[in-house]
DNA sequence: TAGATTGTTAATCGATTAACAATC
DNA sequence: TAGATTGTTAATCGATTAACAATC
């Protein structure tokens, strides 16, 4: 009934690469194109967009701009969010300087500290917000979407409250497992992680 | 025969569990624990590690520092990796910062960039070197990890040198798909897709 | 002993693939 | 028309789960 979530999770894969068809110059592709470039079955790829409707033709393959906005649509990526980041060391700076998210579609409008050293420095044009008044700004923007970039101590006390303030989708930098209620998804990025999942094949 | 990739992906999250358990100052835990904690079931948990041994004991579970030290082994991480940086950019500076890869066993010890204005400059005690130096450093330092923090044009291109040069493990930080060999390995960090990959859901 | 939890089996569930009719 | 590629089906393959004997 509901799609797999593993078909979810490979969309924006998808999507980055016809993106970059597009930025080629390219305007059609075709399943076994987009395979090849992206190392796995036609088929798969076929599968997967044919849970959402018919975006090709026979013969001669997908439109990429016609492909391309489906999947915008369908991952609700056709807007933009505004997303909230919580930490301004040295993570969150780097975080708040990356232009990919706005380039992107993810605007980070605020930014959130705990130290008093850091609260109202300023911050690729943000001024820096004390963690007090992370539900009230939350409500008030209305941001659903979450950057965590604080110490893995207070990862799961922040999210308890990012949660309570209507947060439903957090990125989570912390190197640790967090709790949330089935409602509320949570993604991580802890390159070490990544790291570990192939050393075990070195020799 | 061999072990599946899904149930090596998950090692690292048991294993930086148990870290977290240990410094919790607990020693000794159970698959039920450790599923509750990570949102998984026990089941899952055991039969994972059932493809690399006994681990525990019938009633009380598994002994913390135990099955962490075995973990380790598996993953290779029970040593020291000497990794690259490629990339001295914003990304690139936040990433040699970031002191979780050293305390974690991911050792940066060079840093390369093709930029004039950059090579030269030290960052986190280290000299970026010229990107020409690329193959001769990685060779003489036996360097097998590469961490790709470099615009997304430039990304294929490096990594066939990287991989030339030995590299069978790359972490890339460019939002692209890269081709590699069969015999290379490479996981992606990228934010947007993470995020792209929650708002599928949010109504 | 009684209670708890492992490691493993078999069943269930879900994902991938190969193949091909439809059709551009 | 001939060639190419889609969307879909059915078969295969693989992963997860429930259940439980073994045993600490």
């Amino acid at each position: 009934m509901s799609i797999p979530t593993i078909v979810i999770n490979r969309l924006p894969v998808y999507l980055r690469e016809l993106l970059r068809l597009e930025a080629e110059g390219q305007s059609v592709t075709s399943s076994q194109e987009l395979a090849r470039r992206l190392g796995m079955s036609s088929a798969q790829i076929r599968k997967d967009l044919s849970h959402f409707g018919e975006f090709g033709k026979q013969g001669t393959g997908y439109r990429i701009d016609f492909l391309r906005q489906h999947l915008q649509k369908i991952l609700k990526v056709e807007r933009e969010w505004d997303v909230a980041l919580i930490g301004a060391g040295d993570l969150g700076q780097a975080i708040a300087h990356n232009n990919s998210f706005a380039a992107r579609g993810f605007r980070i409008t605020c930014i959130f500290d705990s130290s008093s050293a850091r609260i109202g420095t300023t911050i690729a044009k943000l001024v820096v917000q004390s963690t007090d008044l992370l539900e009230v700004t939350l409500r008030e923007k209305n941001i659903r979407i979450g950057l965590l970039a604080i110490p893995a101590e207070h990862a799961q006390k922040v999210t308890d409250r990012l949660v309570k303030a209507g947060i439903v989708s957090i990125l989570n930098y912390a190197p640790v497992n967090l709790s949330v209620p089935e409602t509320v998804r949570v993604q991580y990025m802890d390159p070490v992680i990544q790291l570990q999942r192939m050393t075990y094949y070195h020799l």
